[in-house]
RNA sequence: GGGCGGUUAGCUCAGCGGUAGAGCAUCGGUCUUACAAACCGGGGGUCACUGGUUCGAUUCCAGUACCGCCCACCA
């Protein structure tokens, strides 16, 4: 009959329509309309597309799509992090296959190396993307590492400087031994893991006894150089002053007294080493004690820790330590304990705290303002939770390490003269020429990862210079983003975008969810259970992925998605069934156009109900889904689109307009009715074409259609006119009265092949309403002839029920099980008579009737009533049954 | 230690002041000319627990339990 497949192709289809769709220039920014704009969270440029991207793309790119069809101008601009650990270190994985490490073949060959890495296999995600269809503005792409944005890096770098907020400082850091660098504290993971608390004895010069330390990490009290007792602890007071002997190195310590020893832990003396622990670092300076470095940046101990240690990695040192303690009596005890433990957030290697000189962000005057902003809702976030987390973080907030002594990133610019002095500048040549002849030597370091995404939304649009697009573009509208990275890099965009554009970078923070396994846990490599998108669009098409994802994208409510078994996946294949039924809605309506003229998509005004009626769903939809998009409700307009669709269009509109719309005379009644149809469809296509863009642009364009993609269609508008509530109560009993007799047919086991006689007794409206729908009805619940009259025909052997006033009978021409149908209307009393008993408390209950709103009183007193004589009906039907 | 979420049908989740909803699974029936990836019908829930507010609470408030996330320099 037709060339259109039975079931949606989805391949095919999103090989064919997304390179359209590029090269038509729909991705670009048109039109004179309000700007809405979105720079993606670049994801690394080593990364591959997992679910979590998946989705945070899926929303940005539905938000996107949505604004384009409302008229705004609309830009999304994508990009790639250059992820400095994260790619330095896959570059590294891959020399060590070689047997090589980066130092054999020096800076200037490895980031070479790691350039050619990012060009052979960088784009993959941006590719990825594609895949599911986001429609971003590739020409305008852009890398951090790229030298445009080399410039924003370092003009920021400079003007931080200039401005005081950059400065260099000697502190105890997060230092990773296995990645070789400093790591910021939020870089950090702590976890509690099981180890043991040491009791150390540690005595006196002068002979009079011993005091007491703890510790987890014995091996640091070679480098102790104090210990600290709080001073108002009495059982110290009269020791304070007094010098201890450091047992195994033989150094003399003060006992001194500092508030940060505190007297209720352990025996309420700490050792203090100032060069390996940054609480001690901060005592040390209190009390001018000496910085004494035991354990080197490999975390080997150091000469310093005594021949006896030196060269011994920190675990092996601390078993001999204890061992030669042990020996010596001056292990008091050792526990069980649970200790807090730091570790790397790249590579799970215990940090070692670690004295060195960095380059720091002074964070307190840049939070300031950064702050105001969400106070004072310029910057919003959804959900808005999420504030409170932003401000309690940046009340809080602590300088910033962005040195990093790695070589894959942007280089710091401070350059060292002979003499010490530093330069500051945005490159070698303004260095040289600001160091005057002068020799000059270039710090080593380069900077953090987040100091140069920090400056995203700026940046990619042009800044620091005064691009076209900077001065259109910014500030955008909103960052879609994870719940993770607010501390990391949004509240570092709100203060650079503050710093250097006066203006907020955005004015939506979308924190949107976390994709965990079924289990709850988090997607990791390591659990490997991870869920890879491109197997899921490879299953089901990309619209499955994307409506899947979508609709389940609540509030920022986390996501527990199963993963593929025995090439199955149950929650996409529920989209997947989705698109299938929209695929197969829709070549219902166009099988119904081939023999047919003049059809185009154009809502032709109608007196029939379920023409009201559905016109008042779809209005009410557009409203739903326009509202749901606005406050970032993704799954409210996904699941709303999807019960109009399936529920109300399919099953019911589709349905009762087949009559007409599949007849095969050409009338004018016909047109009008496939006008109408193809609008609702239309309607819904455009509504769908955010979640689902490929399938609705292939059916839309089959479709009669006025321009020349989905894509830049009008999006639908509420309409209140359309709202219609009497033609939703009347559809409400037609769609009852024909579930009753399809329940009489299934409970009666009443064959489908059998077309039945039904008796109607009910008032003079619903008469009409039953007559007008005649045909339907017998259509719909396999009905032979419907005979009305004010009561039913006593009828023996007829199964009955009532609804809203309608009774109804279905003779069932002597086959009657008595006993079933005894059982089937007991049952059915049994049901009303619980409602109407419940409804009658409450009705009963002065302080109901009193105080209740008058609406909720009058309703629940008619259904009472409605219910009193439907049970009336039906037990006089259970008497001539033969019942009790 | 602090903060924030979650707990609703066997599973995955919506709903959030007027007697509980979806998809999947399950049971029964259908090749009814768009769709078996479908259609029709059924069964299945004291909405974690305990109090409070209210005429009325799954829905609001407080507490408890368990699960999870984020933050945190207690040796």
């Amino acid at each position: 009959m037709t060339d259109i497949p039975k079931a949606y192709e989805p391949h095919s289809v999103e090989e064919r329509l997304y390179p359209i769709w590029e090269a038509a220039g729909y991705f670009k920014p048109k039109g004179e309309g309000p700007k809405y704009v979105i720079t993606i969270p670049p994801p690394n440029v080593t990364g591959s597309l997992h679910i979590g991207h998946a989705l945070c793309y899926s929303i940005q790119d539905a938000l996107i799509r949505w604004r384009r069809m409302q008229g705004y101008e609309t830009l999304c601009v994508p990009g790639t992090d250059h992820a400095g650990i994260a790619t330095q270190n896959v570059v590294e994985k891959e020399l060590r296959k070689d047997k090589l490490s980066r130092h054999d073949i020096g800076r200037e060959k490895f980031v070479e190396r790691t350039w050619q890495w990012v060009h052979e296999y960088g784009g993959l995600i941006l590719r990825q993307l594609r895949r599911i269809g986001c429609s971003f503005d590739w020409d305008r792409t852009r890398f951090t590492m790229d030298e445009a944005y080399v410039e924003a890096v370092m003009e920021c770098f400079v003007s931080w400087w200039e401005a005081g907020l950059i400065y260099r400082g000697h502190r105890v850091i997060n230092w990773c031994p296995r990645c070789l660098t400093a790591i910021s504290d939020i870089e950090v993971v702590h976890e509690d893991r099981p180890g043991k608390l040491y009791h150390l004895r540690y005595p006196f010069e002068d002979g009079s006894g011993v005091v007491i330390v703890a510790t987890t990490r014995p091996e640091t009290m070679l480098g102790d150089t104090a210990v600290a007792v709080n001073p108002s602890d009495e059982r110290y007071t009269a020791l304070i002053g007094k010098t201890i002997i450091l047992p195994l190195v033989g150094r003399s310590i003060p006992l001194i007294a500092d508030d940060y020893a505190k007297a209720d832990f352990g025996s309420g003396a700490v050792k203090v080493t100032p060069a390996h622990d940054l609480n001690d670092f901060e005592a040390g300076l209190r009390h001018n004690l000496p910085q004494v470095i035991v354990i080197d940046e490999h975390a080997k101990m150091t000469p310093e820790a005594g021949s006896a240690y030196a060269g011994l990695d920190r675990f092996e040192a601390r078993k001999k330590v204890v061992q030669d303690l042990e020996s010596q009596g001056l292990i008091a005890k050792i526990e069980d304990y649970t200790v807090p433990t730091a570790t790397c957030e790249r590579c799970g290697t215990i940090i070692e705290p670690l004295l060195s000189e960095q380059w720091f962000v002074r964070m307190k005057e840049l939070a300031g303002p950064a702050m105001e902003v969400v106070k004072e809702g310029r910057v919003k976030f959804f959900p808005e939770r999420y504030a409170k987390t932003y401000l309690d973080w940046m009340e809080n907030i602590r300088d910033w390490t962005i040195s990093r002594q790695l070589w894959w990133g942007h280089r710091i610019p401070v350059w060292t003269t002979e003499d010490g002095e530093y330069i500051v500048a945005r490159n070698q040549e303004e260095a040289e020429k600001k160091a005057a002849g002068k020799k000059i030597t270039q710090d080593e370091d380069v900077l953090d990862t987040w100091f140069s995404s920090g400056l995203w939304p700026q940046a990619v649009l042009g800044w620091p210079r005064q691009t076209p697009d900077l001065e259109r573009y910014y500030p955008t509208s909103v960052l879609t983003t994870a719940r993770e990275i607010i501390y990391l890099w949004v509240s570092r965009m709100i203060m650079s975008g503050l710093h250097f554009m006066n203006e907020e970078p955005f004015s939506h923070v979308y924190i949107y969810a976390t994709v965990l396994d079924v289990l709850g846990r988090r997607m990791s490599k390591s659990l490997g259970n991870g869920v890879n998108p491109l197997d899921l669009i490879e299953l089901y098409g990309s619209d499955a992925l994307r409506f899947s994802l979508l609709s389940r994208a609540a509030r920022g409510q986390d996501i527990k998605f199963a993963k593929i078994e025995n090439r199955r996946q149950p929650q996409v294949e529920e989209a997947r069934n989705f698109a299938n039924k929209i695929w197969n809605a829709s070549r219902f309506v166009m099988m119904n156009l081939v023999n047919a003229s003049n059809v185009e998509s154009r809502w032709v005004p109608s007196k029939e109900l379920a023409d009201r009626w559905i016109l008042s769903r779809l209005n009410e939809t557009v409203r739903e889904v326009t509202s749901a998009l606005e406050e970032y409700r993704m799954n409210e307009a996904a699941q709303g689109l999807y019960h109009f669709f399936w529920d109300d269009f399919c099953d019911w509109y589709i349905e009762l307009s087949k009559g007409l719309v599949s007849s095969a005379e050409d009338s004018e009644q016909a047109r009008a009715a496939r006008c109408r149809i193809v609008y609702i469809l239309d309607s819904s296509l455009r509504l769908l074409h955010p979640f689902m863009p490929y399938i609705t642009e292939d059916i839309w364009l089959r479709l009669p259609h006025e321009g020349e993609s989905i894509m830049i269609s009008k999006w639908p508008e509420y309409e209140p006119a359309r709202h219609d509530s009497e033609a939703s109560a009347q559809m409400g009993k037609l769609i009852g009265v024909i579930s009753k007799i399809r329940n009489i047919r299934s409970e009666m086991n009443i064959p489908t092949q059998s077309r039945l006689k039904l008796y109607v007794a009910c008032s003079e409206d619903n008469r009409e309403l039953l007559k007008a729908y005649e045909e339907q009805i017998k259509r719909l619940a396999r009905v032979e002839e419907i005979v009305a009259d004010e009561s039913l025909p006593p009828l023996e052997s007829a199964a009955r029920d009532i609804l809203e006033g309608i009774e109804i009978g279905v003779p069932l021409e002597g086959l009657i099980d008595l006993k079933k149908e005894r059982d089937r209307i007991t049952k059915e009393i049994a049901r009303k008579e619980d409602e109407a008993r419940s409804l009658a408390s409450r009705l009963d209950n002065p302080s109901f009737v009193e105080r209740a709103p008058q609406s909720v009183v009058d309703e629940s007193r008619l259904r009472h009533g409605e219910l009193i004589t439907e049970i009336e009906k039906l037990r006089s039907t259970l008497g001539i049954l033969g019942g009790s």
